[in-house]
DNA sequence: TCGACATTCAATCAAATGGTTGACAAATGT
DNA sequence: ACATTTGTCAACCATTTGATTGAATGTCGA
């Protein structure tokens, strides 16, 4: 029942239309990487990878702390219920499990990633 | 567990992020729409919002077909799903209910809109 | 057949996107 | 102090997007 703007579907169903930006965002969902881990398996350039984190990161899918050096990315679930919503909304169906999903994500930790705490 | 190419989710996530093409997507929801009844809510030109639906056509959001002069549009739920199974594997949970969710977009009939069959 | 209606197409334009390279900055190691 | 590592920023470029307007297409009704 959250108050989701057009806006910001806007921010989240872009940042989530591009393969190599939702490659990352399946990276993330293993848990915590770095920028430089992230670049990594893309031929591009790390600038290049560094912006599409910075969309994930304007649409709130990505959360980014520094660590020493490094930036630690981690996925951030939460507009993803808002993209589910949407989705299920338009199919007009679905909307007895959607607290079942709004409750998952609101308490839903990644698992910790190779990186160490 | 269809695998569905990454081109087609691009396609897909694109279209639903701009407002006005989910604003005509909800609409469509509710049943079949001529492009002019589609246009009517919207400030913007007619040919846009044609483009619009040629955008949702391409992701095969979008059924379309002549009837007369007119156009009739209607909603195809299928490529949600794909959209829909993204998300879901992005959390990385809910899998249980994914085959009830593809059973019921395969067997999905939209209403009749205010147009006559 | 003529004209009105419904929609698309074509040309155009400003703004956004996705990529590059090189300069810069912050933290670490020597 | 200085170089290295890690990442961002700025400038630039080609392509795409989203909008407009006006012409073109197809269909119906008189």
């Amino acid at each position: 029942m959250v108050k989701r703007s057009e806006a910001e579907l806007d921010l989240i169903f872009h940042a989530l239309a591009d393969s190599t930006r939702r490659g990352i965002l399946r990276t993330l969902a293993d848990g915590k990487r770095t920028v430089g881990e992230l670049a990594n398996p893309y031929e591009m350039s790390l600038a290049a990878v560094s912006k599409h984190i910075k969309v994930l990161r304007h649409a709130d899918l990505v959360k980014q702390t520094r660590d020493g050096r490094l930036q630690q990315c981690e996925f951030n679930p939460a507009p993803i219920k808002q993209a589910a919503e949407t989705l299920a909304h338009l199919a007009s169906f679905w909307d007895d499990r959607l607290s079942e999903l709004a409750d998952f994500l609101t308490t839903y930790t990644p698992p910790t990633g190779p990186d160490k705490e």
